[in-house]
RNA sequence: CGGGGCGUGGUGUAACGGUAACAUGCACGGUUCGGGACCGUGAGAUUCUCUGGGUUCGAAUCCCAGCGCCCCGACCA
């Protein structure tokens, strides 16, 4: 009896990450394994996860002027060999078709690792004139990049992710893009996913392939580890020359436009479950919980089904369920829901009905409070903004306790051994001392960040003049 | 690609070389329900234990080969 009771519960954060990341994932639902290796399915409670951060990426790229499209998802070969650190950087992780109604294919076609390759072609198309530019396309899709070691949502073969693709007149103009769109990730995760990080560049070496820079924001995992949140490249003119794009300008002369690209992945499920979670499940912020609200009749009397749904009915500006299940016990329905991270339980049994009251119970907190049902509509709403509030605080607690300022290469070396998390250093910007910093700690350059003061120091590595602290971590 | 683990009802497991069992889940009926309740009935492996060989009177079990998945590394805008 016992031992069944406990092979129902999810392995301890505290004493297994990896295993309750898995755990936590399959039990609440919001996505399974699929047949082929390293592939996923994307469950409709996972799924609508993920609807809920499309549509607000999307309304803000819509009010940007950005506008959505679809590419294919099959590119020619040769597309990809036009920009040489691109070619290089994503040929080993490539699928490519060889086969085609049967018969081989002249030319081999590469399901798209990401799709600038395809979309340039068409741009180069598309733009002849200023009054072409700027030319601001995103599109939602599934990309394909076979890496060898998948993780759930983390880093599977397929995933889905959204990319935006802007060209510009000047290069003004498109830095100052890749910074909105930077910027309007992180106000993402920090008002929506309640997650804080590091925003900032990356270091030549770990920069996308093709481009001239890359920001980030960085976010710190609870088991010490660095993810990359977002990703948001000014590619410079480098796209338009292998791609010959071209445009005639108002003083008549041929010019060369500037290019960004940027993008979020289904990866940031993955943060969202780790950051928030606890040894009972998820925990989902309420702006993007599938659900927000769970009521849960105590038995299931009529009366009971009927008071929730006017509750519903009450609550009708937020996105709420009834447990109307019979088929099992009230504890087990709390402990469900506890897994499937729904913000906010309302627990509505005779003794509420008679008081004229209900039972919140907070899933941040596990605290339970008793409300007035007159007063419901009110304090629903503050208490799933304070649960909101709370994550984000929590998580800037956690990244500001597990950041630290190292200047002895000693406790560098310490530190990534044991605790890891983020470690702020002085770096000479030499590859060779990254790449053995990287051997010898598993810790990369993460990310410049943007307020990074000036300074003068010295390189945590090699001891030569360096005059900027960048971030370290061990990357997922 | 290296190291490890595992392939048996949907899931988790069991079975000395002797002819697949238990739990859970599922379906139906009933009793329950304030923190993972219970009773009864039933379906579900089924050319039976991932595939292919071998040993044997007899293989889920032993041997060989392969395949697959998971975990830990290496790799990874």
């Amino acid at each position: 009896m016992k031992k069944e009771f406990e092979k129902k519960q999810l392995v301890k954060k505290s004493e297994n990450f990896s295993q309750w990341y898995i755990d936590v994932i399959l039990k609440s639902g919001l996505a399974d394994y699929a047949p082929v290796k390293g592939c996923q399915v994307i469950k409709p409670y996972g799924y609508g996860l993920w609807e809920n951060i499309q549509r607000v990426l999307d309304e803000k790229f819509k009010e940007k002027g950005i506008k959505n499209a679809y590419f294919p998802l099959f590119i020619p070969e040769k597309f990809l060999k036009r920009e040489k650190e691109h070619i290089k950087g994503f040929s080993p992780e490539l699928a490519v078709v060889t086969i085609g109604g049967g018969e081989e294919l002249k030319e081999k076609l590469v399901v798209r690792p990401t799709s600038e390759t395809i979309i340039y072609e068409m741009y180069a198309k598309w733009i002849k004139s200023w009054r072409d530019l700027p030319l601001l396309i995103n599109q939602w899709c599934n990309v394909v990049r076979w890496e060898m070691r998948p993780r759930l949502f983390l880093r599977t073969t397929e995933f889905l992710w959204q990319e935006a693709h802007t060209v510009h007149q000047t290069e003004e103009e498109a830095l100052e893009m890749v910074k909105w769109a930077l910027e309007n990730y992180v106000n993402v995760y920090q008002d929506f996913f309640a997650i804080d990080g590091i925003s900032g560049q990356k270091s030549e070496s770990e920069k996308f392939p093709g481009a001239k820079t890359t920001q980030t924001f960085e976010i710190l995992m609870p088991d010490g580890k660095a993810l990359q949140g977002c990703t948001s490249h000014d590619l410079g003119q480098n796209f338009a020359q292998a791609f010959n794009l071209k445009f005639l300008d108002k003083d008549g002369k041929e010019k060369m436009p500037y290019q960004t690209c940027f993008g979020l992945s289904t990866r940031c499920l993955g943060a969202l479950i780790m950051v928030h979670g606890d040894d009972q499940g998820l925990i989902l912020p309420p702006k993007l919980a599938p659900i927000q609200i769970v009521i849960i009749p105590i038995l299931p009397a009529q009366n009971l089904i009927q008071k929730a749904k006017e509750l519903k009915n009450v609550l009708k500006e937020f996105r709420v369920e009834i447990d109307f299940t019979k088929e099992h016990s009230i504890g087990w329905k709390f402990n469900e829901w506890e897994i499937k991270g729904v913000p906010l339980r309302i627990e509505l049994g005779q003794k509420e009905l008679k008081e004229k009251k209900a039972t919140l119970a907070r899933r941040d907190t596990g605290q339970k409070i008793s409300i007035s049902l007159e007063s419901l509509e009110n304090e629903v709403k503050e208490i799933l903004e304070a649960i909101q509030k709370n994550l984000l605080e929590r998580s800037r607690k956690f990244l500001k306790e597990n950041t630290k300022d190292v200047s002895d290469y000693r406790d560098f070396k310490e530190i990534m051994k044991k605790e890891k998390g983020f470690i702020k250093a002085f770096w000479c910007q030499n590859p060779k001392c990254e790449a053995k910093i990287k051997e010898e700690t598993k810790a990369t350059v993460r990310v410049l960040p943007f307020d990074a003061p000036e300074e003068k120091g010295k390189c945590i590595y090699c001891q030569e003049t360096a005059e900027k602290k960048w971030i370290f971590g061990q990357a997922y």
